[in-house]
DNA sequence: ACTCAGGTATTAC
DNA sequence: GTAATACCTGAG
């Protein structure tokens, strides 16, 4: 695990700010300069920005190229996309306009389960701050520039914690969720590795919500920001709900429209592209 | 003191 | 099936 740089040029579609705050991923920190470091895999990595440049540099396991080409969508062409999806309408033209960096990363499928467990009625800064000492106490260490960083623990090293310690790490009520899951997981009643082989999505997001803690936002949370890559789903959060009222529903009480309405709209509308418009318009209307 | 935040599981009609 | 309700925690 040595250090190592990658510098990537005039690359389109690449905001640091619209890719690690559009609410996708929970372990990547702004720095003093505008860059941003994060811990992925068995990664520890920092990303700036300079003019025409994107460097890349860290702890990388593997090549650095390789690991960000994967990690940062790099192979898929947002341009394309987003042009696709502007065509639709002026909404969709603004909330693209505002979150033209945007890509979704390919998060490890197991980190993106348990993390969007912990995301349920909760805020952003505790869910962050859970994950960070659940990581601190049973990742691995990673040091990069004199400082300590801590990979995401694998189902093996959570195997043994027990409801009352995770419940100490200020999980609230999901930490019987984390236990039940993690077991779920380890006695392949789930199969995390069957899952990504599995084409039919359909089928693959019953199985996520037989996991405890999963029901159907976080499934599809997690069918869109891990590395399962589903673009055709489409989670419907407060934001969502709220968002898709305002444009396209205008009922008095946004509370009172239908899930099953809001997908009908997303899948007319977008398509299997709909996770990709749901992520423009919740971070255009949770951040504009 | 009290409300709220990237929902889910449970219970009751 | 669909509606109502409890639920840890800590920041504002």
């Amino acid at each position: 695990m040595k250090e190592q740089k990658y510098i990537l040029e005039n690359q389109k579609s690449f905001e640091l700010k619209d890719i690690f705050e559009c609410g996708q991923c929970f372990r990547w920190n702004i720095q003093e300069d505008g860059s941003y470091t994060g811990v992925f895999r068995n990664n520890v990595l920092n990303v700036k920005k300079h003019k025409n440049q994107i460097i890349f540099q860290g702890v990388c396991e593997k090549d650095i190229k390789e690991t960000v080409e994967k990690y940062f969508d790099l192979h898929r062409d947002y341009e394309e996309i987003k042009s696709k999806l502007a065509k639709i309408d002026n909404n969709m033209k603004t909330s693209i306009e505002y979150g033209k960096g945007i890509r979704i990363l390919n998060q490890d499928l197991w980190e993106t389960i348990i993390s969007f467990i912990i995301s349920a009625n909760n805020n952003i800064p505790r869910i962050k701050g859970i994950i960070e000492r659940l990581s601190e106490k049973y990742g691995n260490e990673i040091e990069y520039n004199g400082q300590k960083y801590y990979t995401f623990p694998s189902p093996e090293q959570l195997k043994d914690v027990t409801v009352e310690e995770y419940r100490k790490l200020g999980l609230g009520f999901r930490d019987v969720r984390l236990y039940e899951t993690t077991k779920m997981i380890l006695n392949k009643k789930v199969d995390l590795i069957e899952m990504k082989n599995n084409p039919n999505t359909t089928k693959v997001r019953e199985e996520l919500l037989s996991l405890s803690g999963v029901g159907p936002k976080v499934a599809d949370c997690i069918l869109l920001f891990s590395d399962l890559k589903r673009f055709e789903v489409f989670p419907i959060d407060v934001w969502v709900r709220r968002v898709m009222n305002d444009l396209y529903i205008k009922q008095e009480d946004e509370n009172k429209v239908s899930k099953k309405q809001i997908e009908k709209i997303a899948e007319e509308k977008f398509g299997d592209l709909a996770g990709l418009a749901q992520q423009y318009l919740f971070y255009w209307r949770r951040e504009a």
